[in-house]
DNA sequence: AAGTTTACATACGATCGTGAATGTATGCTG
DNA sequence: CAGCATACATTCACGATCGTATGTAAACTT
């Protein structure tokens, strides 16, 4: 066939992970074959083995084109500093909602990463990057709730691991909503009120029964 | 091969399940064989399919086994009725939790749902029982947080639209850790107060500024 | 201009998983 | 106790997919 220059072949990888990136998107990961990247590509599977050792390594440079929604949080988290607690933890849970928006391979990636995979196995590196950073947003809100605390502006019922497994429960849980299709829009339009309203209950405030204990309010 | 008793045949046909679960679990289902659970089962692939149709019939049954925690929080919601929205909501977004401690098996199911496997294609009817259920949750909050605004108990920036998605978030991504193994305990133990928290946060109250928007607040 | 490397395509072999067909020994029923 | 139904085991046929080995023509090098 018509060999490529360099240049060109640059494009054709890149052409492979787009198309990849799509198909699994579509698909999933299990179900989609090399063969029918290749295939959509306008190759062969043989151009595919050219550019990637293997299904793994291609899924992999996906991955490893964008920045992951959680690991900008906690970029942004790390300009904060501790200083300002709330600000800091409002930055971050709302960051990654921020990058999905400008960069819609990112958020194409995390779909891939929370829906359409198993990552199990072999393939449970691919999902490490994602994994890790979720470690981090936990540890990294959970000093910001410390400093929070040592303030007096933690409510005094809720330690700071706790308020920071919720924090990163609602983010996650908003992620997963933004990245289903259906409620694109809804998860994404609803991701400042969800965080501003747990901050708020998370804040020392005047401890009424009724802030703390909703289910006892009278009805409504 | 010594032919069984009905009861027996039950029997056998209860450990395929219990085996394939338990594999299923470990390995994801795209990387479980049906040799795989029938050899763990001290059995054949011959036997699954006397008992069941194919693979996708297996989970299913594995699947029909089980209250779902999120068909368990719908039940309690339809039992609070409308009347104290405010308790209702707890109620509803911590029965997946309760349901989950005291049944094993659901939560392991639940794992599988949500963990272990990619519900796209053939395999999308398995998760449709849950999907439905989030679907419903989603409706049901709003129908609550629509309760609470009428009788002015819903802060009023919030729409209860908007409401009610953050709690499913959060109920969703609390369920997530909470099966995720590493952080098995951390969530379950976290649910009570997450949900609290936000709550709080959504009901009407004094709205400083500092209880809206907690990054202007003076720094802790 | 000849040789080498690149960027693929093609062909092959092997494995894996499924589903169905068939075999078979036993329980059950009349 | 004869015959049918049950509960499996065994075997086979097939497609899908993967990885590799090999072919090849063009780009690049010297």
């Amino acid at each position: 066939m018509v060999r490529r220059t360099r240049l060109e072949a640059q494009a054709t990888r890149e052409r492979l992970l787009d198309v990849a990136e799509g198909l699994i998107l579509e698909r999933g990961l299990a179900r989609t074959a090399l063969q029918d990247i290749a295939c959509a590509a306008g190759l062969t599977r043989g151009a595919i083995y050219w550019h990637f050792a293997d299904k793994v390594a291609l899924v992999q440079a996906i991955i490893d084109r964008v920045d992951l929604p959680m690991e900008k949080a906690l970029a942004e988290a790390a300009e904060a500093g501790s200083g300002a607690p709330w600000r800091g933890l409002r930055q971050m849970a709302l960051a990654p909602f921020r990058l999905m928006q400008g960069d819609p391979r990112a958020a194409r990636v995390l779909t891939i990463l929370l829906h359409r995979a198993e990552f199990i196995g072999e393939l449970a590196p691919l999902a490490r990057r994602h994994h890790d950073a979720v470690d981090h947003f936990l540890q990294r809100a959970q000093g910001l709730f410390d400093a929070a605390a040592e303030s007096g502006q933690l409510d005094a019922a809720t330690s700071p691991r706790c308020a920071a497994t919720a924090l990163l429960a609602l983010v996650d849980g908003l992620l997963r909503m933004a990245t289903l299709a259906d409620d694109h829009r809804m998860a994404a339009l609803a991701a400042p009120a969800a965080v501003d309203a747990l901050l708020a209950g998370l804040q020392a405030g005047p401890a009424g029964p009724g802030r703390r204990e909703p289910g006892a309010r009278p009805a409504g």
